[in-house]
DNA sequence: ACTGGCGTTGCCGTCGGGGTGAAGGTTTAG
DNA sequence: CTAAACCTTCACCCCGACGGCAACGCCAGT
């Protein structure tokens, strides 16, 4: 299929798709007269891509996914540089929910804590 | 006190005072020769913007804040305005947890499930 | 008088990430 | 034949919060 079709069917532009080959993370053949030709695992690449860019993956972590796949595994997950890669997410995303549990204590403890709780001029501002 | 010596009391750089300003979150009295001039309730001024910048908070959102200090009122924290923006800020960190805690399981479910278990040449890429 | 260290304004650069747009050309589908 | 789809390259943008530089003015110490 050619690149429209493809984004078409992958949920993307097709800027978007030029976009990822110039990065290496997605290959062309190309037919005689130049355009793209892609097949069903190129499609399946997109979408691995997809649903780690919407899980919070940079579009360079998903690399070790996509090699993953194009090596002919099942799921871009089955490789352990992917596995490697979801390690250090998880741990990511472990350090932001304690951030966010911290900033989230300073702002309730700061509602609940009127300041001049006893002038009610004060709260005109 | 000049510049200088609020960044230093202030722990930012002149350029982010100089900044600042130009956002109207900080107002200077200017000397005859036109160096800026400020006092003790603008360091808190900027303490204030500070503890809030660290909190999440964008600049703007330090306006209300930033105003009800400069009304005299004791903090920052103090006016109505301020707490509006403290509303929406803990329903933000809300919505962030919220969705962290997807992501968390999503990547703790692909990591507990194996895709191929029982194959362990797949493992090698 | 000179030096060094402050201060002033203004304007462009940076960072990161993920794209988007336009120009200008060729190929294909109907 | 024409419009749509494709090709390339280059450049640009978005966002916020500054950083850095130029090119100048002010002032204290020696």
């Amino acid at each position: 299929m050619r690149i429209g079709e493809l984004g078409r069917r992958a949920g993307v532009s097709t800027r978007t798709l030029r976009h990822y080959e110039e990065l290496g993370l997605l290959e062309a053949r190309r037919r005689a007269n130049g355009y793209r030709d892609y097949d069903e695992r190129d499609l399946a690449v997109v979408a691995e891509i997809r649903s780690l860019v919407d899980l919070g993956f940079a579009l360079e972590e998903t690399r070790p996914f996509v090699e993953c796949l194009r090596a002919g595994h099942p799921t871009g997950a089955s490789c352990a540089g992917s596995r490697a890669v979801q390690l250090r997410k998880l741990a990511e995303v472990d350090e932001w929910l304690a951030r966010l549990h911290a900033v989230r204590r300073e702002l309730v403890a700061q509602l609940a804590d009127p300041p001049a709780p006893r002038c009610h001029f004060s709260e005109e501002n």
